[in-house]
RNA sequence: GGGCGCGUAGCUCAGCGGAAGAGCACCUCCUUGACAUGGAGGGGGUCACAGGUUCGAUCCCUGUCGCGCCCA
C-alpha cells in the first residue's frame, strides 16, 4: 500500500543507503563491462567547504546527466573528491589553533603544523561529501579522492618536475600580486578589484637646479619613497621640454631622471606621473622600458623597509625562521641600499598606511602638496584575507602557459572541446590568447611542496624524490669541487646532515596546479590504470562561469599536455543562482538560502527539480520559496497518481506490450508518452535542463494527471472485461515510464515510488536507478490523437462556456450536422463527455435546435439547448467576440494571400498551410453566423 | 575603455522569421472517491525605443536608452 502522504525525510535516507547497497553508483560494474563509458569529474569542491546553492545547482545537473547515462546503459564514472585548498585550510587551522590558544603554526613547525592539518581534515573534511549525498548525488564513492593524497601528489610532482625538464617551468623575479596579511604570493585570479574612495595627491617634485617644480599625481605617496623617475608624454606640449631634466625626490633628496613615455596620459592627472617599478605593474614596464632598477620600500609585511636592520624583505622575525629556500629572500642592490638609507628614520619600520598618511603630512609641511583631489578608483584585494594586494618583486616559480595555450586554443577552435553555451568560447580565447605566466609558488605550508632543493650557491635541483636531487646535487658538487667524495658518501647516506649544504624549497604550488590535473590524476595517473583508459577523457565538464580561467582552462592545457588528448568533450557553464529578488546570495547580505534547508523542508527531489527547471541557458536562477513549493506539490501530485493507479488495481502486467493496445484512449496515452520521452531525451543531450523538466512536468500533470487519469476512471471502475484490463495494465506501464524519465530530477521519490509499486504485478528486476530508459519505437498514433484530442477539445469547451455563462446545472448535448466519424466518436466517447463536461444526453440532429448555445469543436457543431437557462445577450456577445476574432483571422490571411509577392516568394507547404488557415476561419465564421441566427430564432 | 548578456503577461522566464507561450500570482466557480500540496474556467502583453533587411520581424541587422556580469 501507497502512504497517504510522501514525506521525503523518511524516505530520502533510506533510498540513498539502499542505492549505495547495490553499488548502484559504481564505475564499472560486471554487466556493464561491454557499455560505452561515460564519466565526469565534479569540480572539486573546497575541504573545508560546506554545501551551499551553487554547490545544489552544479551537483544536480551533473547528476542529472549522470543518472540518464546510467539509464541509457553506459558504464558511468561519476568522480567525487575535494581538493585541498592551500590558503582556506591554512587559515582554518590556524585560526583553530589561535582560538585553543595552543602554540601558532611557526612555533610548532611545519612537521607538526601539517599534522595538525590532517587531523582537522579527517575530522571535518567530510562535510561536504555527506551532504551531497543528502542532494542525491550518485557519485562512486568508492573512488573519492582528495589533492593531497598519495596519487594525486605524486601526478603533481611529475607533472611539476616534467614541465620544468621541458623548460616550461621556471623560477622568475617578477612583480606578484603579494597578500602582506597572508604573506603569500597570490594568482590575478584570486585578486578583487574594489571600489575604493581615495584622493589623488598631486605632489611637486622640484626640478633640478631650478625653482620650478613638477607635479606629479598619485594614489599612493606612500610608494614615492621608491620612485625612480618621472614619467611625462613625449609628446605633452606642455611638459615634454622637462623630458631629459631630473627632479628631486621630496622628503628623500634622490635625483630621478625625467623620462619620456607614452605611458603617462597628458590627459588624466597633471600629465606627469611618478615611476615606482618595484610597487606597480605598469610602472614596472616603465621601469624595464628605461633601464631603471626597482627599489622595493616596502617588506613582506607592508611595512617601511629598515635597511639598519635588515636588507631582505623579510622582517627580523622572518629571518630568525627562514631557510635559503624560501623565495622571498631577494639580493638588494647597492642603489636600492643607498635609497633605503635616504628614507627619514621616523618612516623606518611603519605600516604602509600609517605612512601614508605620515608622508602626505610631510609633503604638507614642507610646502609640496599642491592639492588633494577626493578620487574614487579600483584597488587590489585578496579575496581571501580581503585586505589589499601589494605588487611585490619576488622570485617565484612560473609555468609558461603561454606554451601551453597554444593547444588549448585550438583544441577548442577545432570543436574537440565544446562550451555550452557556445558563447563562452569568447570569453576563454580572450583569456587564453592574452595569457601570462602562471605564478604557482605560494609562501604557505599546506600543499604540495616544490620538489626543488638548493645548493650553497643556489642551483637548483629538481626531482621528483628526494634521493634523486640529493644524488644529483653531490655529484655536481663533487665535480665542482665544492665538497670532497667523502662528503658527499656521508649527505648522500645521512639526511639529517645534508642541511644547510643542501636545502627544500620551502613553498608549496597553488591548489589550482593539483586541480589543473584532477580529469586524470583521479583516475590513477601517472599509473597506466584502466581508469585511465577507459573514462579519459571525460563525456562534460558541468561548472560555473567564474573557474573558466582558474580551472577549466587550466584543465585544458594540462589535460592535452600530458595526455595529449583534451580532458573533456563538452563544458556546460551554468550561470548563478540568485534570492527571490533577483540579489546575488552573499553572507554580508544575510540573503543566502541553504540547501540543506531546503531538503529539511521540502524534500531533495522538489529542490532538484526547482533548480533543473531554472537552469536555461544563459540566465541566473531566481530561487524562491514559492517555487520549491510548487515543485514539491509536483511531486505530491506524482505521489498521488500512483495513489490512485495502485487503488484501481492498476497492476503492472509481465510482458506488457503498450503497442498493442486496442482502445483509443490507452494507444493515445503511449503516443503521448513516446513523445514525452522524446522530448526530455533531446533536451538533456542537449543540455536543455529546463526544457528537459517543462517537459516532463508538462506530461506528467497535464496529460497523465489530468486528462489520461481522469478520461480512465470509466475504464477502470466499469466493468471487468478486456477493456478494464488493458486500461489497468497501461496505467502501470505509462506510471513507470513516469517513473523513469523523472528519475534523474527526482530521484528519491522515484525510487520509492518504484520500490512501492512494486508489492504488485511482477517482481522488479533492478532498482529504478539501473533500469533502462525509454525508447519508444512505433507508439506514434495520430488516429489515437485525433480522436482523444477531439473528445479533450469537446469537454473543454463546454466547461468554458460553462464558466463563462456562469452555468453549473447537468444539461443535455445535441450534436448537429455531424459527419459518421464524429457521430461514432461521440457514440464512443459518450460516458465520458457525460462524466467530465456534465453533460445528461448527448443526441444528433440535422441543425441545432433553436436557441441553444453552439460550440464549434475541430469543425463540429455542438449545441446546449439552453435556452432560459442563460443570459442568451451574454451568448450573442459571446459569439460577437469570436466572429470578430474569426474575422480577423481571416483579414490577415486573406491579405497575405493577396499579395503577389507572398504568393511568389513563400514556399510550398506555407502557402498549402495558409489556405487552410483561410479554409478554416472561413468555416468558423459560418458557424457562428449561423449560431448566431439560432439565437435570433429564439429570441 | 573592451567584452559578454539581458530588457516578452503583475513576478520568474521559454520562444528567436510564417496566427504571442509556460509556471506562479490574480479573479470566478467547485469539499464529485488519487490529490484543496487539489480540480475547472478566466482576465492580462503596440514582445524597451527608433530605423533598416524581408512578401512577412518578438525573432535578423544598425543605432539609442535602461539593467547585469566579466576584464582592463
Amino acid at each position: 500500500m501507497i502512504d497517504k502522504t510522501y514525506t521525503p525525510s523518511e524516505v530520502e535516507g533510506r533510498i540513498y543507503a539502499a542505492w549505495e547497497d547495490a553499488g548502484a553508483f559504481r564505475a564499472g560494474r560486471p554487466e556493464r563491462a561491454q557499455a560505452a563509458p561515460y564519466s565526469i569529474v565534479i569540480p572539486p569542491p573546497n575541504v573545508t567547504g560546506s554545501l551551499h546553492m551553487g554547490h545544489a545547482l552544479n551537483n544536480t545537473l551533473q547528476d542529472i546527466l549522470c543518472r540518464f547515462e546510467r539509464m541509457r546503459g553506459k558504464d558511468v564514472l561519476w568522480q567525487p573528491g575535494t581538493d585541498h585548498a592551500g590558503i582556506a585550510t591554512q587559515m582554518v587551522v590556524e585560526r583553530q589553533l589561535m582560538e585553543r590558544q595552543e602554540p601558532g603554526r611557526r612555533e610548532m613547525g611545519r612537521e607538526k603544523f601539517l599534522e595538525k592539518v590532517w587531523a582537522w581534515k579527517a575530522e571535518s573534511g567530510g562535510t561536504i561529501v555527506k551532504q551531497l549525498k543528502r542532494l542525491g548525488a550518485s557519485c562512486d564513492w568508492s573512488r573519492e579522492r582528495f589533492t593531497m593524497d598519495e596519487g594525486l601528489s605524486k601526478a603533481v610532482l611529475k607533472v611539476f618536475v616534467t614541465l620544468f625538464n621541458e623548460g616550461l617551468i621556471y623560477k622568475d623575479k617578477r612583480l606578484v600580486n603579494w597578500d602582506p596579511k597572508l604573506l603569500t604570493a597570490i594568482s590575478d585570479l584570486e585578486v578583487q578589484q574594489v571600489e575604493v574612495r581615495g584622493n589623488l595627491w598631486h605632489i611637486k617634485y622640484p626640478i633640478e637646479g631650478t625653482s620650478e617644480f613638477i607635479i606629479v599625481a598619485t594614489t599612493r605617496p606612500e610608494t614615492m619613497l621608491g620612485d625612480v623617475a618621472v614619467a611625462v608624454h613625449p609628446e605633452n606640449e606642455k611638459l615634454g621640454h622637462l623630458i631629459g631634466k631630473f627632479a628631486i625626490l621630496p622628503l628623500v633628496g634622490r635625483r630621478i631622471p625625467i623620462v619620456g613615455d607614452d605611458y603617462a596620459d597628458p590627459e588624466k592627472g597633471t600629465g606627469a606621473v611618478k615611476i615606482t617599478p618595484a610597487h606597480d605593474f605598469n610602472d614596472f614596464e616603465v621601469g624595464k622600458r628605461h633601464d631603471l632598477l626597482p627599489i622595493s620600500v616596502l617588506n613582506r609585511e607592508g611595512k617601511i623597509r629598515d635597511y639598519e636592520k635588515h636588507l631582505s624583505l623579510n622582517t627580523e622575525e622572518e629571518l630568525l625562521h627562514r631557510t635559503r629556500g624560501s623565495v622571498v629572500v631577494t639580493d638588494t642592490s647597492e642603489p636600492e641600499i643607498q635609497a633605503l638609507k635616504a628614507i627619514p628614520s621616523e618612516l623606518r619600520g611603519l605600516d604602509r598606511f600609517v605612512t601614508r598618511k605620515k608622508i602626505v603630512e610631510m609633503l604638507e609641511d614642507a610646502g609640496l602638496m599642491d592639492k588633494i583631489e577626493p578620487h574614487t578608483h579600483m584597488v587590489p584585494h585578496g579575496d581571501r584575507s580581503n585586505v589589499v594586494i601589494e605588487p611585490f618583486l619576488t622570485d617565484q616559480w612560473y609555468v609558461n602557459a603561454k606554451a601551453l595555450a597554444v593547444q588549448a586554443i585550438a583544441a577548442v577552435r577545432e570543436g574537440k572541446t565544446n562550451f555550452v553555451p557556445k558563447n563562452w568560447e569568447k570569453t576563454y580565447f580572450d583569456w587564453m590568447e592574452n595569457i601570462q605566466p602562471w605564478c604557482i609558488s605560494r609562501q604557505l605550508w599546506w600543499g604540495h611542496q616544490i620538489p626543488a632543493w638548493y645548493g650553497p650557491d643556489g642551483k637548483v635541483f629538481v626531482a621528483e624524490t628526494e634521493e634523486e636531487a640529493v644524488s644529483r646535487a653531490l655529484a655536481y658538487y663533487q665535480e665542482t669541487g665544492a665538497i670532497s667524495a667523502g662528503q658527499a658518501t656521508n649527505m648522500a647516506t645521512h639526511p639529517s646532515k645534508r642541511e644547510p649544504f643542501l636545502t627544500r624549497d620551502e613553498d608549496v604550488l597553488d591548489t589550482w596546479f593539483s586541480s589543473a590535473l584532477w580529469p586524470f590524476s583521479t583516475l590513477g595517473w601517472p599509473d597506466e590504470t584502466k581508469e585511465v583508459k577507459r573514462f579519459y577523457p571525460t563525456a562534460a565538464l558541468v561548472t560555473g562561469f567564474d573557474i573558466i580561467f582558474f580551472w577549466v582552462a587550466r584543465m585544458m592545457m594540462m589535460g592535452l599536455h600530458f595526455m595529449k588528448e583534451i580532458p573533456f568533450k563538452d563544458v556546460y557553464i551554468h550561470r548563478l543562482v540568485r534570492d527571490e529578488k533577483g540579489a546575488k546570495m552573499s553572507k554580508s547580505k544575510g540573503n543566502v538560502v541553504d540547501p540543506l534547508g531546503i531538503i529539511d523542508d521540502y524534500g531533495a527531489d522538489a529542490l532538484r527539480f526547482t533548480l533543473a527547471r531554472g537552469a536555461a541557458q544563459g540566465h541566473d536562477i531566481k530561487l524562491s520559496p514559492q517555487h520549491v513549493e510548487n515543485n514539491r506539490n509536483f511531486a505530491t501530485k506524482l505521489w498521488n497518481a500512483a495513489r490512485f493507479v495502485e487503488f484501481n488495481g492498476a497492476a503492472r502486467v509481465a510482458g506488457f506490450d503498450p503497442k498493442g493496445a486496442k482502445e483509443a484512449l490507452n494507444r493515445w496515452i503511449a503516443h503521448e508518452t513516446a513523445k514525452a520521452s522524446r522530448e526530455i531525451t533531446e533536451a538533456i543531450v542537449e543540455y536543455r535542463f529546463n526544457d528537459a523538466a517543462a517537459a516532463a512536468y508538462r506530461f506528467v500533470w497535464n496529460v497523465y494527471c489530468d486528462w489520461y487519469v481522469e478520461l480512465s476512471k470509466p475504464l477502470l471502475t466499469g466493468p471487468d472485461g478486456a477493456a478494464k484490463d488493458e486500461t489497468r495494465a497501461m496505467a502501470a506501464w505509462a506510471l513507470d515510464e513516469i517513473l523513469k524519465l523523472l528519475h534523474p530530477f527526482m530521484p528519491f521519490i522515484t525510487e520509492e515510488l518504484w520500490k512501492v509499486t512494486a508489492e504488485q504485478g511482477p517482481k522488479r528486476d533492478a532498482l529504478l536507478v539501473l533500469s533502462a530508459w525509454p525508447a519508444h519505437d512505433g507508439l506514434d498514433d495520430a488516429k489515437a490523437e485525433a480522436e482523444i484530442g477531439w473528445v479533450v477539445d469537446l469537454i473543454t469547451a463546454i466547461r468554458s462556456m460553462r464558466a463563462e455563462m456562469n452555468v453549473t446545472a447537468p444539461m443535455p448535448l445535441v450534436l448537429a450536422g455531424t459527419s459518421a466519424e464524429t457521430k461514432a466518436r461521440a457514440q464512443r466517447w459518450a460516458e465520458f463527455v457525460k462524466r467530465l463536461a456534465r453533460i445528461s444526453d448527448i443526441s444528433f440532429a440535422e441543425a441545432a435546435p433553436q436557441g441553444s448555445v453552439q460550440l464549434v469543436v475541430r469543425g463540429d457543431v455542438a449545441a446546449l439547448p439552453l435556452k432560459g437557462v442563460v443570459d442568451l445577450d451574454a451568448e450573442r456577445a459571446r459569439l460577437n467576440k469570436e466572429m470578430a476574432k474569426a474575422e480577423a483571422d481571416i483579414k490577415r490571411v486573406e491579405a497575405k494571400l493577396a499579395n503577389e509577392k507572398f504568393v511568389a516568394n513563400v514556399p510550398e507547404d506555407v502557402l498549402e498551410e495558409e489556405k487552410e488557415k483561410r479554409e478554416e476561419a472561413i468555416a468558423r465564421k459560418a458557424k457562428i453566423v449561423e449560431a448566431l441566427e439560432r439565437l435570433k430564432g429564439a429570441a
